[in-house]
This record gives C-alpha cells, sequence and structure tokens, in this order.
DNA sequence: TTTAGCACTCGCAGATCGAGAGTGCTAACA
DNA sequence: TGTTAGCACTCTCGATCTGCGAGTGCTAAA
C-alpha cells in the first residue's frame, strides 16, 4: 500500500509530465504548492516509487516519468476529473445541436468536436451494422440492368448499393418481390438477412418471379456485402503534434493503421459500457505500445450502438479527455435517442 | 542552347538522382556507360550546366542536384518513357478488369494500383458532378417524416441523401411527384436543378400537391447539398518513406491538406486534357514547393470526366510514372465506356 | 523522521578533428 | 583547342572529447 505522501507525489509527477511533456525530478515537485517537503525527501520516496514501479528513468541523471504502471494507478484513484469550461460545453452542445437528417452527420460532427478540444486524434464508430434490424428494403431500377438497393434498418441508418440486376423484370413482378422481401425480412437482424434468404425467401420467389435466380444471386450478394461498420476520424494528424511522435517511421506506422478501416474498428470497439481506458501495452497492439487509447459508448434505447475513441500518447491529459468524453457520449446519446423518436 | 554533351550530362545527373536520392558528383557521371568523358571534363559541363540553372550545389563540396529548371527540362526534352513491364501492365489490367458495379469501385481501384506501382501517393478525383445530368431521381418514405432521395446521373453515378419529408404525403400524390420531377429534370446538368425548381416544378407541385410548400423546401435543399466532386486516395502515407520528407512538421502540412477534400480536388483537377506535369513551385502551392503533382484526365464518350493524380517529391521517377498513369488513365476510360455502354 | 550537503552520474551541446567526397583551377597533353 | 591529370581547397559528416547542468543517492546532522 502507498502513503498518502507517496499518493501526492505520484499524483504531483504525472500531472507535471502530462503538461510538461519532460522527465521530472525532486526540485520541481518539491515546488509545487500542494508539496511540502524538500526535495531530499521527495528524492526518497521517488526512489520507493520507482522500485514499486510506478516510476521510470529514462537515464541516471535525469528526473523520473511515470511508467504504463504509473498512469494506471493515477487513472484508477488519483485521478479527479476536470470540470468542463462553459466553452467546452457549448462547443460540443452547439455541433451536435445542429440539425441533420442522417445519422452519420452527427457521428461526424462529434469526431471533429472531440479531436479539437483534445488535440488529440478521435475515432468514431458508426453502429454496428450487424447487430441492428432490417426496417425497410427497397429495390429501384436505374437502367436495364442495374438497380439501386436501400436498406433501412432500425437504427434509421440508410444504405445504398448499386447491383447488376435482371433486366427483363416487369414493374408488377418487382413490386411483388420487394413485397416479399419487406413482408419477411423486417425486424431480421442483418446478421441473418443471409440465412432468411436462402430458406423461407427462396422458395416464395420461386413462386411469384421469373427471374428468380438471378434475383437471389442479387440479393445473396447484397446481404452479404455489408459494409462494415463505419469509422471517423477527426484530426487524423493531431498526433504528430505531440513530441513523442516525432519520429517519421513510427508516425507512418500509426497512420498507416487508419488506412484500415476494419482494423481500426477493431482496435476500438469498446467492450463494457461506459468508459475504457487501455494505457500502452494494454492495447495489446505493437505500434500502440505508448499510446493510450479511451473509449465510451453511445446508445440508443439503452442498446449499445457505438464507440467514441481518442487516441494520444500515454502521456494524456487524463482528467480533461475523461471529462470531455464522458460528457460527449452521454450527450450523442440523448440526442440520438431525441431524433430516433421523431423519426421512427 | 545546350551542347548534344550537356544534355547527356543533364540527363545523367537526373537520372542518378531520380533513383538514389543523393547529389551527384562528377566522378559517378563518368563512370556511367553512355558517358565517354574524364572527371574533369564533366565538372566544367556541370559548372555551366548550375551557371544556366539547371543544376545546384546543395553546398559547395557535395555533387549536384536538379534544379527546378532542370527537372522541368528533363521531362521536356530529355525523358524516355519505359515501357511497361509484363508484371505492371498486369497488375493494372487485373484490378481495373475485376466486375464493378458502382462507378466508385473503379475509382477506388484504380487509386489503389496507382499508388501500389509509384509507391508514391495518388488522388483520383470522381466525376465532376455539376457537369453531369440527371438520369433519374426516386423518393422513397422510410418513416413518418423521413425520405430517402436516389438521384442517378447519366454517367451512372448513383447518390442518395436522407431528408426530412411532410409526413402525410399519400402514395399516389408521391408518385405524381416522382413522376414530375422526373419527366421535367431528366437530362438538366445538376447544377442547374435548382433553377428548374424554382421556375417550372414549382407551379406545377402547387397544382397537384398539397404540402407542395414543404416538398420544395427539401427539394431545394437536396439540390443544393450536392456532393462535391469525391476524392480518393492510395498510399496515403507513401510519400512519408520518401527520404526528403523525413520532417514530422512537413509530413504534418502535406496529410493535413488531404485532410480537406475541396482543397485536394482544387489542386489536383487537371486543366487541359491529357497528361498534365506540375514542378515545385509550378503547383503556385507552398507545402508542395518541392512535390511534383502529375495529373492524367480519364474520360466517357470522349468527354473529360475526372482526374487521376500522383503527389510525390520532385525527384520522381518521371518515366515510369508517366508511362503508368498514362496507361492507367486511358485504361480507365475504357473500362468505363464499356461499362456505360452496358448499363446505359 | 526530515533535511542539508556533497560527491557522483549521465546526457546534452559545443568544440575539435580527421576522413572522404567533390570541386575548381592550372598546366600539360593530343 | 578541347580534353584530362593533378592538386590544393572546401565542406560535410561522424567520432571523440569536454564542460555544464540537472538530478540522483548517500551520509550525517538537526
Amino acid at each position: 500500500m502507498l502513503t498518502e505522501r507517496q499518493l501526492l507525489i505520484l499524483k504531483a509527477i504525472v500531472d507535471d509530465y502530462i503538461t510538461n511533456a519532460e522527465p521530472v525530478g525532486s526540485r520541481s515537485v518539491s515546488k509545487r504548492d500542494e508539496v511540502s517537503y524538500s526535495p531530499a525527501t521527495i528524492r526518497n520516496e521517488m526512489s520507493d516509487l520507482e522500485e514499486l514501479g510506478f516510476l521510470e528513468k529514462p537515464h541516471s541523471s535525469a528526473g523520473r516519468i511515470p511508467s504504463q504502471k504509473g498512469y494506471r494507478y493515477y487513472v484508477d484513484h488519483l485521478l479527479s476529473p476536470t470540470k468542463l469550461t462553459k466553452g467546452e460545453v457549448s462547443d460540443i452542445e452547439s455541433v451536435l445541436d445542429h440539425r441533420f437528417n442522417e445519422f452519420e452527420q452527427l457521428i461526424k460532427q462529434s469526431a471533429k468536436v472531440l479531436s479539437s478540444l483534445t488535440s488529440y486524434t478521435s475515432i468514431v464508430l458508426g453502429p454496428e451494422v450487424f447487430e441492428s434490424t432490417l426496417r425497410q428494403i427497397q429495390l429501384i431500377p436505374i437502367s436495364s440492368s442495374q438497380a439501386v438497393v436501400i436498406i433501412v434498418t432500425d437504427t434509421g441508418h440508410v444504405e445504398s448499393q448499386t447491383v447488376q440486376f435482371p433486366g427483363d423484370l416487369e414493374g408488377a413482378e418487382l413490386e411483388k418481390v420487394v413485397n416479399i422481401l419487406n413482408d419477411r425480412l423486417r425486424g431480421v437482424p442483418l446478421a441473418r438477412l443471409q440465412d432468411k434468404l436462402s430458406v423461407e425467401i427462396s422458395t416464395l420467389l420461386k413462386q411469384y418471379v421469373n427471374q428468380y435466380e438471378s434475383m437471389l444471386k442479387m440479393l445473396g450478394e447484397v446481404f452479404q456485402t455489408h459494409q462494415n461498420e463505419k469509422v471517423f476520424y477527426g484530426g487524423k494528424t493531431n498526433i504528430l503534434a505531440q513530441p513523442e511522435f516525432n519520429n517519421v517511421e513510427r508516425v507512418r506506422n500509426i497512420l498507416n493503421i487508419f488506412e484500415e478501416d476494419t482494423l481500426v474498428s477493431k482496435l476500438f470497439r469498446s467492450e463494457g459500457n461506459g468508459l475504457t481506458i487501455k494505457i500502452g501495452e494494454e492495447n495489446r497492439f505493437e505500434p500502440f505500445d505508448d499510446c493510450t487509447i479511451i473509449t465510451a459508448t453511445y446508445s440508443l434505447d439503452g442498446n449499445h450502438m457505438g464507440t467514441v475513441g481518442i487516441l494520444g500518447p500515454t502521456r494524456m491529459e487524463y482528467p480533461r479527455v475523461i471529462s470531455i468524453m464522458d460528457y460527449l457520449s452521454k450527450d450523442m446519446t440523448k440526442i440520438l435517442t431525441a431524433w430516433h423518436q421523431k423519426n421512427s
């Protein structure tokens, strides 16, 4: 167990390092208002804290920096959340209050505010489409051989896709198909559309439609090639401004990750509900060994919908970022709920 | 006028510098097969070429590097286009031959091949929507207060947009509206939809539709908020691998540009038809002062449609990149034309 | 238990230096 | 007269050294 004094010093060191990005020595800890011990005393304590694994020395005559364990302890026990300033609150609210037609606009906006407020990189994951269910499906021929399929989910997400399409299908038949699909598939989770298609729908189609084979094939493709949940970024290059990332090679590794949305959505998908903080190697992903990822979830009617995330250095402004994310994710939930009620 | 020998030497220097990224000295020029002069002779010529502005010295005892004027001369007069290797040709063809349903898939793929073949960053601009005309418009209610508007252009581009929608519009009326719109707007350039709407359509709607006011407002918004031409990237971080970009600050400047699609599409839109090469300051954009941008256009039925572009250092593998871009843009045009014929 | 004092460590920035690459000039050569 | 060998000179780069400053850890005194 750490003594009161050790806690005080650990907190002081983390706070200092977070703002200055430089190893902090005993003298500068001692000079802080909340600390009333001499440098020598601090040194002893620091030495102990190092032995316990909370601090590290870059080299023998530099100050100490928090270790991963140190950050973890800080986050779990020491950190005092900041109250958001009026400016921050109004930044968030004004951006989110903006009237929007599409779900995605809200998410894009959120990514933008989040990155501009924190000056880290923000990642916002759209709803996990596979968990949402189908509300409506439409089929619109746009040429003799092409059609647009539109799928609307219960969460209000709209997806359109152009497909090859049996040209000689006449209007009445087409309507029939659409009716069958809507009839049978409403409420079915997107992930299960495939199954339903091959089991129920195929026999039905056979009865009513001439071109049912190519139709089936087409539908099969549509249901298969669902987009993954979309990923939105804010301030992709913000992270380059952090002093710990002044190495082009490392930067490149990280930016490359951003190019693969599936990987990103795996890395940032939050498991639990609420706020999650992963520090350094806790991310279990080497390029992020000295990054911290904070995620929060937003939801609709109590159902987990998506994740907002922040990527920054382990030396992150935890108190502020946490407060912001907490506020933002709750606000998103609120607005989403209101929006959904209005549009269902 | 430059002498034969000066041309030979200039070409040798540019070629060498392009591949090695290091100032080239008289000795290494002299050692080349096509050059049969002693280093001393070369030195004299190099000195002259420098005086004429084709070469530069990083410092007095380094070799020479091509100046912007040197590259320009090289590109205009000296460069011998390489023949693409079988591998390159088949890379391009196999990627583009891939069956695709949506226009954008072709463009995305093109961006990808281009960047992977050149190892620079590729930028491909989609069709300039404002120049294309409307082929079909559809309106699908998806809830009591929302609808999806789908616009198909003559180039086969499909665009969907969710909008607020007068809920109490009944089926028959809706159909009427859609018919009017299609009737009156087919063949109209997207840029002119607004005008048409306020002039012709509004009076027509007034006759047939109860909710014509909110309907008009909604349509007005749809026609206004057209997406700009889309921008697709390939190998965004490729440029970081170039030795001239090992400075995080500069890299950040360039990557930031990529975050603003409108800016990018302005910078990369090609004016003329065919291949354009802009070297360094010719780009008239400071962050690109030591970059070269090569653009080529692809077209449909002879109409300029979009642009493929490459961003790399001024020290670019001109011969190879030019050949690749030429081939790719022509292939895109070919495939696009075939695709369009099939689907119109 | 806390603190002052002090020797010690180590990285960093600046200075110095030699090696290597390349130039420019001069003088000899074909 | 054009070409080339020779050579002194310039400049960068990396290695080595040095003093400084920041910071530590230990000891002994308060």
